[in-house]
DNA sequence: AAATTTGGTTTATATTATAAACTACTTTAT
DNA sequence: ATAAAGTAGTTTATAATATAAACCAAATTT
C-alpha cells in the first residue's frame, strides 16, 4: 500500500537541498542558504547528513580568500531522490 | 521557490491516515492500523495530533462490546492535504 | 477461572530539527 | 594598527517528533 519513505530525505530542507541539486549538479554552501532560506547551522548539519549517506559530495575550498563549500548530488543521490518522489507518489495519489 | 510543508502533514504516518481517510472519508483504527502497517501505540499518538489540530474527527463508541475508534477527515483537513501536496510539487518539480 | 485476544492509551526512549552560540578568518573604517 | 563589522561556516544545546514497549480494561476462548 504505503511505500516507506526514506527518512533522509523526508526532511524539508534536505530534500530542497536535493532538489535543488539535482537542477544545478553543482552548487556552493551560500547560493543553498539562500534559495531554502535556511539558518547557516541547520545547512550546516543536514549538507553533512547527505554526505554522510552519500548522497552528495562535499568539496572544501577558497575562494577569494574565504573558504566556500561546494555540494554536488551523487549518482547515488540522484537514484534516492527519483524513488522518494516515486514513493510518494503512494500517499498522494488518492487525493 | 520552496513553499514551507505544513509539519503536521510532513509525517509518513499522519500523511498516510489523511491520504487514506481522503479516500473513504470514515475509518476505523484497526482499519488504518492495518493499512499503514504501524503500531498501535504510534497510531494513538498521530491520530490525536490530527484531532488537536482539526485535520480529523474522532469518534468513540462501541460496537459488538469493544470500543471503537472512528476517524473522519474534515473540511480542514483537505484543505490541508491539498494545499501540502500543492506545495510539495515545488520540491519535486525539478526532478 | 486462567489464558488469550481486542482495542486501544500512556510512558519512556531514540531520532530529528532548529536555533543560538561559537570559531576562524577577512574586510572596512578610523 | 586596531577596532568593528562581515563572511563562511561548525558545534552545542534544546525542542519537537517518531517509535516502541509497557500497560489498562474489558471480552472471549479454552
Amino acid at each position: 500500500m504505503f511505500k516507506e519513505l526514506d527518512p533522509i530525505l523526508h526532511s524539508q530542507l534536505r530534500l530542497a537541498v536535493i532538489s535543488l541539486l539535482i537542477g544545478v549538479k553543482e552548487a556552493e554552501f551560500t547560493f543553498l542558504r539562500e534559495k531554502t532560506n535556511s539558518t547557516a547551522g541547520n545547512l550546516s548539519v543536514q549538507i553533512q547528513k547527505l554526505k554522510d549517506v552519500g548522497y552528495i559530495d562535499v568539496i572544501k575550498q577558497f575562494k577569494d580568500n574565504y573558504p566556500q563549500t561546494i555540494c554536488k548530488i551523487t549518482r547515488k543521490g540522484i537514484k534516492a531522490f527519483e524513488e522518494y518522489v516515486a514513493n510518494l507518489q503512494t500517499y498522494l495519489g488518492k487525493g
